[in-house]
DNA sequence: ACATTCACG
DNA sequence: ACGTACGTGAATGTC
């Protein structure tokens, strides 16, 4: 047999559009849309590993009327419109394409079907094996002996292709692929926007075809045809059959044809492609382009050095003069510093530390520790000198501060916190992600270089990689610093970068370093008894069901409940029965075995999460030091990880009880302060509402005021119910208010709901106002900022789906009143730290809950420490209505609290 | 890896 | 008509 030549072809838009509808919705780092683009790759990716062809090409429909839209318009209309997410993947995915080398084909006046059509019958003339691919069946009039049409189907996230040649067209629809054009011209296709016959069905089709072979014997037979509805409407509507038919035929003879030099299927992975995959976020498929990457980027000079003599690497940072800037970058493994790289000016020079078992210092101990090893000591003297004069640009300045000066973030930029600022809806930043979407360079990254080595083997057994790697940390950091200083001005957040996020870095740094102490063995013994009644309420809920089962499946318990008692209560979840706490709430009054489950499932979460979960994190200083995020939430709140000390029990007393572990250390008390309602303060001042500014002026319970106002009831008067449903809506207007939600919370109809809203802002117009404006100016701009100016982007607001849609304006009222919630306290918690150093105070912050900030108190600095507390706190920012602050003091956090 | 649940503000 | 409250992190079970 002959060597045959392989040819695949992609229908560019129709595999885009399937892809778009098969692929969840994506969102690059930009805010474009990426998804359609993301399943095209895949697919095309997918066929040419499986076919490894010779040659590829894409075709595409250049949007000016063709001779078909034509026909068809003058029929009838236009077809409908592409949501806009899609439309503008187009353009992307032609970008991607020509990147990769591959032949875009596109023709005014030719539709694709047409250039694919002509393509592939001409291919096949050529001898070629010609596969195309499409998501739209009109293709299957072209199948041939050598042409294969292949439709990719997404099956539950899996991409499976159905492959027809003549025999398989036949066989689905018992048609040859040249009788398909007359079984698509009498049934029509709507997605085709090919009219057909009316009441002329597939099934109907089928058997005309099946049984005269043609569009033009069927109307010679037409009078044969026994069913007198479909007779009649073949005879009436002869012409549209006819439109239909020509609606529904691909040209194969097109003036059209393919470059074969340009088409070779090869050199996709090319350093643009690259950058683009980076671009649009495809980290997954980066692993494709192998080891050929862009080693340069254009017209930027720059020297990467290795330094193996200590001395003379000392004698550069000694070099580097007051207020310089430079970039800066260690690495480390865990608490172990492996290497440094300073870049300065166009030269970047990296010195490896000899890994040597006693450079491991503890987190806890000072740095300059005198010990044996001389060297390092130089070498972490000099580094905290340099920190101590240089203007340092750095990546991830909190897990450096270590080795750095402290007594101020003046001198300090870091790119991670700058990156985030720009743009804080992603949840990881990485240095090579800055260096593409900020200096549009490509640098290799850590799984390039070292693959899964931990950091100190790659530092051994890779040491030329090792070195490069740390050079391009420090220069791109000096680099991408000045573009990102540049870009934060250009949006208004400089001041927020210097003031609050830099200074605050180092705030969390300490309050990681001090840590919390939890008593171990109080610990143990809240979990012992928590065990004892779990194992109690386990062996009843198997009693009252009648069978053993995992409780903590949620899908055995959907199904003991469900199916097995029969309780009421239908599906609410993607993979079966709901058993969330608020639906099996409902059903306690039914079987009292859920009241029992329900409590299991408290004390398991005690167990698990806070008894078990922080044991493991207590230190051998028997304290927890967890890690402060500070580019992690969308809004601007910090988060807690490692454990969470952000979400440590509160609304129930047996929960509440594990806060009791939690002590201060020796001659210290907690002294806990946190803001009242903050967020509903904030409110009352950016929107100006005059009613909500005097109902705080006249210090008294506000929700029990937003009652008095709602319902129209002497303040005096108002019920403990209707206080419970003003504070509701009150939290509701925060977070970017709907009826539905409102209902949900308070079990009440949506009407009731709507009502309730409704009152509110009849009581608080400006407060309506404002929230509209919001809406508004997000939607114009694209994104909400804080009072500090801190901004949010929020691409739902522009799509399509309605869900989104309302999702991104329930997010431009929530976002502006929790980030400016959330700059405040970030302000006072600054303001805090620099007295508590000032006044020489030992006392040191420890903890922050979004709204509190916890304070170990040595005894005789109490009065001092209660002073900064609140003062700081209620004065951090000059609202239209005061910061009020609850303090208290206690022997454990329970107590303080 | 993803979904569900639940702890906090 | 669409199907929801805003922001997090950890444990667990399921695929």
């Amino acid at each position: 047999m002959a060597e045959h030549k392989k040819l695949v072809l992609i229908d560019g838009h129709s595999i885009l559009h399937r892809a778009f509808y098969g692929v969840p919705d994506l969102t690059n780092g930009q805010g474009l849309h990426t998804n359609a683009v993301y399943g095209f790759l895949n697919i095309m990716f997918k066929i040419l590993e499986e076919e490894r062809p010779d040659f590829l090409a894409v075709a595409f429909d250049v949007h000016a009327p063709t001779f078909r839209h034509q026909l068809y318009e003058a029929y009838k209309g236009t077809r409908k419109p592409m949501p806009e997410e899609l439309i503008e993947q187009l353009p992307v995915l032609k970008d991607v394409l020509q990147a990769m080398n591959v032949v875009i084909v596109e023709k005014a006046g030719l539709e694709a079907d047409d250039i694919l059509g002509t393509l592939a019958k001409k291919a096949e003339a050529d001898g070629m094996e010609v596969s195309l691919v499409s998501g739209d069946r009109d293709l299957l009039q072209i199948a041939d002996e050598h042409i294969k049409i292949r439709i990719p189907k997404t099956k539950s996230g899996r991409t499976e292709v159905e492959d027809y040649y003549p025999k398989d067209v036949a066989a689905a629809y018992q048609v040859t692929p040249l009788q398909f054009i007359d079984l698509k011209a009498l049934m029509g296709d709507t997605s085709d926007n090919i009219p057909g016959v009316p009441k002329v069905g597939q099934k109907t089709a089928t058997e005309l075809m099946v049984k005269y072979g043609s569009l033009e014997n069927i109307y010679t037979h037409v009078e044969e045809i026994s069913k007198k509805s479909i007779r009649e409407s073949l005879k009436e509507n002869r012409d549209l059959a006819d439109l239909s038919r020509v609606l529904a035929t691909i040209k194969t003879d097109s003036e059209v044809s393919l470059d074969y030099s340009a088409a070779k299927a090869e050199d996709f992975f090319t350093p643009e492609a690259y950058e683009l995959f980076k671009k649009l976020e495809f980290k997954n498929m980066l692993g494709r382009f192998g080891r050929e990457k862009a080693k340069q980027a254009g017209d930027v000079t720059r020297t990467f050095r290795k330094e193996d003599d200590q001395k003379a690497f000392l004698k550069k940072l000694k070099k580097i003069r007051d207020g310089q800037r430079i970039g800066l970058f260690l690495a480390m493994d865990g608490d172990t510093l492996l290497g440094v790289a300073v870049s300065v000016g166009e030269e970047t020079t990296v010195y490896a530390l000899p890994v040597r078992q006693n450079v491991q210092l503890s987190f806890f101990e000072e740095i300059a520790c005198g010990g044996e090893d001389a060297d390092t000591v130089q070498l972490f003297r000099e580094l905290e000198a340099l920190s101590g004069r240089a203007k340092i640009a750095t990546f991830d300045i909190k897990g450096q501060y270590r080795y750095l000066k402290r007594d101020t973030a003046e001198r300090y930029f870091d790119i991670l916190i700058a990156a985030y600022l720009l743009y804080p809806l992603k949840s990881d930043y990485d240095l090579e992600t800055i260096a593409s979407d900020h200096l549009e360079m490509t640098i290799p990254g850590r799984m390039e270089s070292f693959g899964k080595k931990k950091m100190t083997v790659a530092a051994a057994e890779l040491p030329d990689k090792f070195a490069e790697y740390c050079c391009y940390g420090a220069y791109v950091s000096a680099a991408a610093a000045e573009v990102l200083e540049k870009k934060l001005a250009e949006t208004g957040m400089d001041k927020l970068m210097r003031d609050v996020e830099m200074p605050l870095s180092l705030v969390l740094y300490d309050m990681e370093r001090e840590g919390v102490e939890v008593r171990r063995e109080e610990l143990k013994a809240y979990g012992d008894a928590l065990v004892a009644r779990i194992e109690e309420l386990e062996k009843s809920i198997h009693r009252q069901a009648g069978v053993e089962f995992n409780i903590n499946s949620p899908k055995q318990l959907g199904e003991v409940l469900f199916d097995t008692m029969k309780l009421p209560g239908g599906k609410k979840t993607k993979t079966g029965y709901s058993t969330a706490a608020d639906v099996l709430e409902k059903l306690a009054e039914e079987a009292p075995v859920v009241k029992d489950i329900l409590e299991y499932r408290q004390l398991t979460k005690l167990k698990s999460t806070y008894a078990d979960g922080l044991a493991v994190y207590i230190g051998e200083d028997q304290r927890i030091h967890t890690s402060f995020n500070q580019t992690i939430t969308a809004t601007g709140r910090i988060s807690s990880t490692e454990p969470n000390l952000q979400n440590i029990p509160m609304r129930m007393e047996l929960g509440r009880r594990i806060r009791k572990v939690f002590v201060p250390k020796e001659g210290c008390v907690f002294m806990d302060a946190d803001y009242s309602q903050i967020e509903l303060r904030v409110l009352a001042h950016m929107s100006g509402d005059e009613q909500l500014i005097e109902a705080y002026h006249m210090d008294q319970d506000i929700h029990r005021i937003t009652a008095a106002k709602v319902f129209h009831t002497p303040f005096e008067e108002v019920t403990d119910l209707q206080r419970r449903n003003a504070k509701a809506v009150n939290f509701g207007i925060v977070y970017g208010i709907s009826s539905f939600g409102l209902s949900q919370d308070l079990s009440i109809s949506k009407k009731e709901a709507a009502e309730y809203i409704e009152q509110y802002f009849a009581t608080y117009p400006g407060v309506k106002e404002f929230l509209d404006r919001l809406v508004g100016d997000a939607k114009a701009k694209g994104y909400i900022t804080t009072m500090f100016g801190r901004r949010r982007p929020i691409p739902e607001l522009s799509s399509s789906n309605f869900m989104q849609r309302s999702f991104g304006e329930r997010v431009a009222m929530n976002s502006p009143i929790q980030g400016t919630a959330a700059d405040i306290i970030k302000i006072a918690m600054i303001d805090v730290w620099k007295a508590l150093r000032d006044q020489g105070l030992k006392s040191r912050l420890i903890l922050q809950v979004h709204d509190e900030l916890v304070i170990e108190t040595y005894r005789d600095e109490e009065e001092e420490v209660r002073q900064i507390l609140m003062e700081k706190m209620t004065k951090a920012a000059d609202l239209a209505v005061m910061l009020e602050v609850d303090l208290h003091t206690g022997e454990n956090w329970y107590e303080a609290k």
